[in-house]
DNA sequence: ATGAAAGCGCTAACAC
DNA sequence: GTGTTAGCGCTTTCAT
């Protein structure tokens, strides 16, 4: 490797003056700049990052956390990311918690001593306290999929409460008479607000209460668990609204041991739109997030406030879709 | 942030003193080891990296290449390499090049001016040039499940072949009389070995020819397509050995289309033993690998060659096995 | 317009 | 045992 001395001896001048041109700031006479592009031509030179990154006290590379890695949501939102990442000349440290408290804490110290440019966050475990240390280091944070409320974070959501509702109604518009929901965990913003969109459409019906609502984090085991305990609770239910599409395929794999027809005897509406919700039998109906767009977005604002083009915090609300209608008032 | 200067300040000693005792490394008093122990703890302070990569040479972390995140089985190879990285202070840049030779560049290149000290490799677009450039600049090198012929690299894999083997026999011990086979890319490693595997049990057959093969990319997509020129090729195939599981996710999908039953008209194996294989209905009968395994063997073996501990190249040839059969030769 | 030199935070040879 | 100091490769004031 050749360093930037190596060039400004080929290219007989000052190293200060090589600096300028790999930068693009201050003044340099158009004569010595071609030199100086010949010399680091030849030697094939590239700028050390990790040096470049002492003396700026910066990395040009953001660390971009997730809880797992096993619900594909995840590594389609960080394709988002990194696409905007890679364009603009960051790298992305993509960091899987695993769901730990502690590996969120490590890889949070791991990015102070890296000059981490900043963050996308997306854990529950994230408290308001660790928001607090960052912004005191001046590290800009972005939530992506998930809020911790009254903290001043841009966000990157989607209409949960909404598509709560949109779901449910499909349900309802289906023509189903018993309709019961399997949610993620209780402090979770997102199933929360699913929860509720839910909520919003039944809670007038005469049959509904408590015993409609099923939790659990938002896995297949989940889905599959907790609709069975709901078939052998109340069998006279024929809708589902599962609160990712995880869960749905649970849900889808319950039924079948159970013996009921999908969609005909219960209809199932899953939430997020990964692609292995496409590939059951039968596809999923499901609301779909733009997860891509959700990692672009959320890197792009993280651009923002990094160089300080736009430091306001946002929280978006994006917009979702009802895809793969299973079954219409028709079929019926 | 504090520095080790001020440690040194805080504690009455010498920066040098204060970097023994971080790295451990040299002769300190027990007693003023303590005393900076305390002003360690006093200031929270913790080593800058950058700094130490700098002065190092290295930065104790590891870049992971994969070609994509679509497949379930990257994210699974990756928890594997980073939990070694991670039990060892190591740091992991996963790594995506979607398939594109010139992000590998880009990726190959930013290692190098950011003193990576070890790389994982999964890309078909690895080039023997690239792995001697690797080798000029001292980088060690692993790569996990893909293999470059005659290259001196130290590798990953599974018994393809024997898998290859083992699901076909599967198909013929179940009744199967008209058996296919849709695999990955031609020049792939292990679609070649899973086909030749494939080979080894049909070749004698008086039914067999070339119009039993199939090809594509590891997809559902292209499980789902070549499974339906098949079917119409063909209208009496009773076995499908998949390539992978992606692929047999497809084929399932196929059937179902086709209104082929599976697995009383059709039998399918696939190849992986990716979570999501178990979750199909019915669930995929497959060779499993040991997926995470493979990524704590990577990191580890790659650890060994960083760490001098051992340097001689191997290749490992995993065990594979199959899992969940969908059928017996009773059923029929 | 260009160069000399200090400094980013740390390590390690060398001196005591 | 411990301290001094010269780098690691780059950026950036401050001169010129």
């Amino acid at each position: 490797m050749s360093t930037i001395r190596d060039v400004a001896k080929e290219a007989g001048v000052s190293v200060a003056t090589v600096s300028r041109i790999i930068n693009g700031k201050g003044k340099v006479k158009k004569e010595t700049e071609d030199i100086v592009k010949a010399a680091i031509e030849k030697l094939s030179y590239t700028p050390n990052k990790v040096a470049q990154g002492l003396s700026n006290q910066r990395s040009y590379s953001i660390g971009f956390v997730v809880p797992s890695m096993s619900n594909p949501m995840f590594p389609e939102i960080a394709r988002g990311v990194e696409d905007v990442a890679q364009a603009n000349g960051y790298q992305v440290f993509l960091c899987n918690t695993d769901g730990k408290r502690e590996k969120l804490l490590g890889y949070l110290e791991n990015f102070k001593s890296h000059y981490i440019d900043g963050i996308i966050l997306n854990s529950h475990n994230v408290h308001h306290d660790d928001l607090e240390q960052l912004k005191q280091h001046n590290v800009p944070v972005v939530m992506v999929d998930r809020v911790l409320e009254n903290s001043e974070t841009t966000s990157i959501m989607v209409q949960n409460r909404k598509g709560g509702q949109m779901a449910t109604q499909h349900l309802v518009d289906v023509g189903c008479q018993y309709i019961a929901h399997i949610g993620g965990l209780e402090g979770e913003y997102n199933a929360t607000q699913r929860m509720w969109g839910y909520c919003d459409i039944v809670s007038g019906k005469p049959w509904f209460d408590q015993t409609w609502l099923g939790r659990g984090d938002f896995s297949v085991d989940t889905g599959y668990r907790v609709a069975k305990e709901l078939f052998s609770r109340h069998p006279e239910v024929d809708g589902i609204f599962a609160g990712n599409d995880l869960i749905a395929i649970g849900v889808l794999k319950a039924a079948y041991e159970w013996g009921k027809k999908v969609p005909e005897e219960l209809a199932i509406v899953g939430f997020d739109g990964i692609e292995m919700s496409g590939l059951t039998l039968p596809p999923l109906t499901t609301i779909e997030q733009p997860i891509y767009e959700m990692g672009t977005l959320a890197m792009t604002e993280l651009l923002n406030h990094i160089e300080k083009k736009d430091v306001t915090v946002k929280r978006y609300e994006l917009d979702v879709k009802l895809i793969r209608e299973m079954r219409t008032k028709i079929d019926l």
